[in-house]
RNA sequence: GCGAGAGUGGCGGAACUGGCAGACGCGCUGGACUUAGGAUCCAGUCCGCCUUAGGCGGAUGGGGGUUCAAAUCCCCCCUCUCGCACCA
C-alpha cells in the first residue's frame, strides 16, 4: 500500500532545507529585474491569526511565482512592535511590555515559518529595538528642523480607556479605533507632522495609483477633502475689524444675512462685551467647552446658538447682518466662521427658521421656483442669480468665478483652497513607543535632542499602571537631563509617537536593514524602491497608507530615496469571516491556524486560504472546505508516489505532433499552464488558478497507462509531463508537498529553482471545436466539427442538423449569425 | 443624507470583448471495494413538466428596454455591505 501524507515531516523537511540553504536570502542583482513584494507586517499580539495567514498566502504566492518567473524579489517580513497590548499585558499580567513583546515575536516568527513563507529573515525589523528607533527620532529630528514637526496646544482626541490622544483618522465614528472606546476632547499640547504640507501632493499623486483600487482612492480624497472656493472678509459694523469666512458658495454671497462663529472662536466672547448680550454669550461658550465635541457636532444634534450683540457688513449688499454663534461651526476647518444664506444651505436654513433671522432669495430655477414665504427648506441646486446687483440673470456656476474676480479686484477676498485633512497629532501619554527626542528648558524652551546623542532610549525600569498620564513621567532617571544648549537642568519629554510612525518608514528599512550610519542606504533604497505589490487589510486604507504616503514623500525630499509614492499595486484583502461574522473571541468563532496546522498542515492552510474566494472578496471560513484542500493534496501525493518509480527511469521526449493516444492530456496540460498563468498575472485569482489544476489533476486520474503495450512509451511521457507541469504550477500555493514530489520524481535541484512552465500556442488549440446552433436564441443544436472548418462549412453543417432542421420547418430563414469557433445564430420569421 | 461596491444552485464561488449560465470545490444521492468506512474510486446532482430513450419550458434580486443573442449594455425599483457624515 501507498504510504500516507505525512505533512508534519515533509513540512519540517523543507523548511529546515529552506533555512540552511538561505534559500529566501537577496541582493541586489542588475541581470534581473527586482521585485518587491510586501504584506503589511503584523502586531505582535501573541499569535497569528487566519487573517494572517490570508494575507500571508497571497503574498508568498507571489513571491515565489516571480521569482519562478525569473525576477529578484524581496519578500521581508517584521514587527509593528510597540504598542499598547503590551502595556495592558504589563498591567494584567505584571509582565515587562518588552518581555511580552519578544515573547510574542518569538512563538509568531516561529508560527510564520511554520507555515512555510518565503521571506528573507535576515532582513527581519522589530520596530522596538533601539537600532529601529533611533531612526524614527533621526527622522523626528529632520522633521523638527524643517518645520515639519511642531508643538501647539488643541483640543485633541482623547481615549480615556487608551488613556491617550489619538489622530482624527483614529478616531471612528466617536469611537476610539483600537478598543471601541468612547472619546472625548481635552485641551493639551502636542507634537504635530505637518501632513497639510503635503495635502495636494497627497491629491493628485492618486492618480498615478492606477494600481490601487479605486475605493481606496476614493477614501483619501473624501479625507483630504479638497474644496475651491474663496476666503471673503467682512467688515465689522462698528468699524472695529473684520471678520474672514470661508465660502465655496460665493455666488449665493448676496444672500448671506447673518454670520455664525465657531463657539472657540477666538472673537467670540470679545464681540459680545460691552452688549446685553455678553452674560448669554459668555455662558453659550462655557458650556459648549463643556459639551462633548463630536455629539455637539454631530448630524443628528440639533442647532444651537445665541447672538453675540454685533453686526457686521455684507461686502455686497452693504447691509447690517447679525453675528452669532452656533454649535455646529468648526473651529478648525476654514477661518471658523461662515457666512449664512438660510436659503441656500440647509443648516443655515433650519438655523434662521429656529431664531427668526431673514431670508433672501439670491438663487432663482424654473423647477424650484423659490420665494422666502413658502420655501420649506433651502435649494441647495444650481440656477440663475437673482437680487445680486450686477450679477443678476447670470448662471451661478459662472457667477461663482465672476464673484471671486470682483471679490479679488476690490479687495473683499480671494480665491481660496481648503482641506479637511488635519495634521497628524503624534504624541501619545503611553510608555511603550518610540521616545519624542525633545529636552524642555527653562530659558531655551523646547531643545531637540542632538543627533549624536540618539537614540533616546527607552528606559526598562517603569511601573506601568495605566493610570496618570506617561509612565515615563514618573522615571526621574528619564525626565531630569541637563538641556543640551545651556547645561541647566530641564526635562525630557514624556510622550512617545504614535506607533503609525513606526510603520510609516518600515518598508524603506527593509531594503537596507541594517546600516549604521543613516535609516536607510539611498542606493539599496533606490534599487528596491518602490515596493511593487502591497497586500493588506482595508481597515488601513485611510490610517497606514496615507501616513506611509507621507513619509515617503518627506523622505524622498530629505534627499533619500528618489520615488515619489510608496506602493505601486495594492491589493486590499477581505477579512476571514465565519457563520457570516467577523471571527472574534466574543462571537466564538474563531478558528485558531494552530489546530489547521496540526490537523492538515501548512499547504493545507495555505492552499484552503486561497482556493476559496478571490483575494480582494471576503472569505467564509468552512471546516468541510479545509478537508477538500487536504483531499486534493492527498490525490496529488498519491498520484505520484504511484507512478514516481516508473516516471524516475528518465524518459525521452516526443514531439507533439507524433503523438496518439497521449496527445488530449498533453493539450490539457498546456490549457492549464495557460489559465494558471494567467489567473496569476490577471489580478491574482487564485481560487480559479486553483480550479484549473483540479481539473488536469481529474484528468491524469482518468489517464490509465494501460492497454496496447506499444504506446505504452508515449503514455508515461505525458503522463510525466503532466504530473511535473502541476507540481510546478502548483508550487507556489503548496511549496512543501512540490518540493517533496518533485525530489521523488527524481530532481535533486530545488522545485523553485526550476522556471515557471511554458505554454505552445500550437498545442493548446483544440482540433475540434463545439459549435452552438441557435434558432431564434435558443440552443437547438451542437456540433462538433474540426477546427479548421471554414464558414461556409459550419454553416452547412448547422443547417443540415437534423435538430435545427425541424425548428426551421416551415419557417423562413432571416437572418443568420456566425461566431467563429463558437456559435451559429438562426433568426427566423413565419414562412409562407 | 452623500459616495463606493455587491446581489448567480442547498453552500463557497466560475463565466473571455454580449455568444451553451452554474467551471472547480463543499454538501447531498446511488454504486464499487471493504470486517468496517467518516478512507479511496465510479456515477449522478439548478428548477418544473412530459411514463421512458429523449425532449419541452423556466431560471443569474424585481420590472422594463436594446440585440439574432444579456449574469454581462441602458432605464426604473428593491435589498445588503463598506466608507464619510453639519467641513460651510
Amino acid at each position: 500500500m501507498a504510504k500516507p501524507y505525512d505533512f508534519k515531516t515533509i513540512e519540517a523537511k523543507w523548511q529546515k532545507r529552506w533555512e540552511e540553504t538561505e534559500a529566501f536570502k537577496v541582493s541586489e542583482d542588475p541581470s534581473r529585474p527586482k521585485y518587491y513584494c510586501l504584506e503589511m507586517y503584523p502586531y505582535p499580539s501573541g499569535q497569528i491569526h487566519m487573517g494572517h495567514v490570508r494575507n500571508y498566502s497571497i503574498g508568498d504566492v507571489v513571491a515565489r511565482y516571480l521569482r519562478m518567473r525569473g525576477y529578484n524579489v524581496l519578500h521581508p517580513m517584521g514587527w509593528d512592535a510597540f504598542g499598547l497590548p503590551a502595556e495592558n499585558a504589563a498591567i494584567e499580567h505584571g509582565i515587562h511590555p518588552a518581555v511580552w513583546t519578544e515573547e510574542n515575536i518569538r512563538y509568531m516568527r516561529y508560527q510564520l515559518k511554520r507555515m512555510g513563507f518565503s521571506y528573507d529573515w535576515d532582513r527581519e525589523v522589530d520596530c522596538s529595538s533601539a537600532d529601529y528607533y533611533k531612526w524614527g527620532q533621526w527622522f523626528f529630528l529632520k522633521m523638527y528642523e524643517k518645520g515639519l514637526a511642531y508643538r501647539k496646544a488643541s483640543f485633541v482626541n482623547w481615549c480615556d480607556s487608551c488613556q491617550t490622544v489619538l489622530a482624527n483618522e483614529q478616531v471612528e465614528a466617536g469611537l476610539c479605533w483600537r478598543c471601541e472606546g468612547v472619546v472625548t476632547q481635552k485641551e493639551l499640547e502636542q507634537w504635530f507632522f505637518k501632513i497639510t504640507d503635503y495635502a495636494e501632493e497627497l491629491l493628485q499623486d492618486l492618480d498615478h495609483l492606477p494600481g490601487w483600487p479605486e475605493r481606496v482612492k476614493v477614501m483619501q480624497r473624501n479625507w483630504i477633502g479638497k474644496s475651491l472656493g474663496a476666503e471673503v472678509y467682512f467688515p465689522m459694523a462698528n468699524g472695529r475689524g473684520e471678520i474672514p469666512v470661508f465660502t465655496t458658495r460665493q455666488d449665493t454671497l448676496f444672500g448671506a444675512t447673518f454670520m455664525l462663529l465657531a463657539p472657540e472662536h477666538s472673537l467670540a466672547r470679545g464681540l459680545s462685551q460691552g452688549t446685553a448680550y455678553e452674560a448669554v454669550v459668555a455662558a453659550f461658550v462655557e458650556r459648549m467647552k463643556r459639551e462633548d465635541k463630536i455629539l455637539r457636532t454631530a448630524i443628528d444634534t440639533e442647532k444651537e446658538g445665541v447672538f453675540t450683540g454685533t453686526y457686521a457688513i455684507n461686502p455686497m449688499t452693504r447691509e447690517r447682518i447679525p453675528v452669532w454663534l452656533a454649535n455646529f461651526v468648526l473651529l478648525e476647518y476654514g477661518t471658523g466662521a461662515v457666512m449664512a444664506v438660510p436659503t441656500h444651505d440647509q443648516r443655515d436654513f433650519e438655523f434662521a427658521k429656529k431664531y427668526g433671522l431673514p431670508l433672501r432669495v439670491v438663487i432663482q430655477s424654473a423647477e424650484a421656483d423659490l420665494s422666502e414665504e413658502t420655501m420649506e427648506r433651502a435649494y441647495e441646486g444650481e440656477g440663475y442669480l437673482v437680487n445680486s446687483g450686477q450679477f443678476n440673470g447670470m448662471p451661478s456656476e459662472k457667477a461663482k468665478e465672476a464673484i471671486v474676480d470682483y471679490l479679488e479686484r476690490e479687495g473683499l477676498g480671494k480665491r481660496a483652497v481648503q482641506y479637511r485633512l488635519r495634521d497628524w497629532g503624534i504624541s501619545r501619554q503611553r510608555y511603550w513607543g518610540n521616545p519624542i527626542p525633545v529636552i524642555y528648558c527653562e530659558s531655551c524652551g523646547a531643545v531637540p535632542v542632538p543627533y549624536e546623542d540618539l537614540p533616546v532610549i527607552l528606559p526598562r525600569d517603569v511601573e506601568i499602571t495605566g493610570k496618570g498620564g506617561s509612565p515615563l513621567a514618573a522615571v526621574p532617571e528619564f525626565v531630569n537631563v541637563p538641556c543640551p544648549h545651556c547645561r541647566q537642568p530641564a526635562r525630557r519629554e514624556t510622550d512617545t509617537m504614535d506607533t503609525f510612525v513606526d510603520s510609516s518608514w518600515y518598508f524603506l528599512r527593509f531594503t537596507s536593514p541594517h546600516v549604521e550610519d543613516t535609516p536607510i542606504n539611498k542606493r539599496l533604497a533606490n534599487y528596491w524602491m518602490p515596493v511593487d505589490q502591497y497586500i493588506g487589510g482595508i481597515e488601513h486604507a485611510i490610517l497606514h497608507l496615507l501616513y506611509a504616503r507621507f513619509f515617503t514623500k518627506v523622505v524622498r525630499d530629505l534627499g533619500l530615496v528618489n520615488v515619489d509614492e510608496p506602493f505601486t499595486n495594492l491589493l486590499t484583502q477581505g477579512m476571514v469571516i465565519k457563520d457570516g461574522a467577523k471571527m472574534s473571541k466574543s462571537k466564538g468563532n474563531v478558528v485558531d491556524p494552530e489546530d489547521i496546522l496540526e490537523k492538515y498542515g501548512a499547504d493545507t492552510a495555505r492552499l484552503f486560504s486561497l482556493f476559496a474566494a478571490p483575494p480582494e472578496k471576503d472569505l467564509d471560513w468552512s471546516d468541510r472546505g479545509v478537508e477538500g484542500a487536504f483531499r486534493f493534496l492527498n490525490r496529488i501525493y498519491r498520484l505520484v508516489s504511484q507512478h514516481s518509480v516508473l516516471l524516475k527511469r528518465g524518459r525521452k521526449g516526443i514531439p507533439f505532433t507524433d503523438l496518439m493516444v497521449g496527445k488530449g492530456l498533453y493539450r490539457k496540460t498546456h490549457q492549464t499552464i495557460k489559465r494558471v498563468t494567467e489567473d496569476i498575472e490577471d489580478e491574482f485569482h487564485f481560487n480559479t488558478a486553483i480550479s484549473a489544476l483540479m481539473e488536469l489533476v481529474n484528468e491524469v486520474s482518468q489517464f490509465s497507462l494501460d492497454g496496447d503495450p506499444a504506446s505504452r512509451e508515449e503514455k508515461v511521457f505525458v503522463l510525466d509531463e503532466a504530473l511535473e507541469t502541476i507540481l510546478l504550477l502548483l508550487s507556489p500555493f503548496a511549496p512543501h508537498l512540490c518540493e517533496e514530489l518533485w525530489a521523488e520524481l527524481g530532481h535533486s535541484e530545488s522545485i523553485f529553482a526550476k522556471a515557471w512552465p511554458c505554454y505552445s500556442e500550437e498545442v493548446i488549440q483544440e482540433e475540434k471545436v463545439l459549435i452552438v446552433v441557435q434558432v431564434d436564441g435558443k440552443v437547438r443544436g451542437r456540433l462538433v466539427l474540426p477546427a479548421a472548418s471554414s464558414e461556409g462549412e459550419v454553416q452547412e453543417a448547422a443547417l443540415s442538423n437534423e435538430r435545427v432542421k425541424k425548428f426551421l420547418q416551415g419557417r423562413e430563414i432571416a437572418k443568420v449569425v456566425m461566431v467563429p469557433k463558437r456559435l451559429v445564430s438562426i433568426a427566423t420569421r413565419a414562412g409562407e
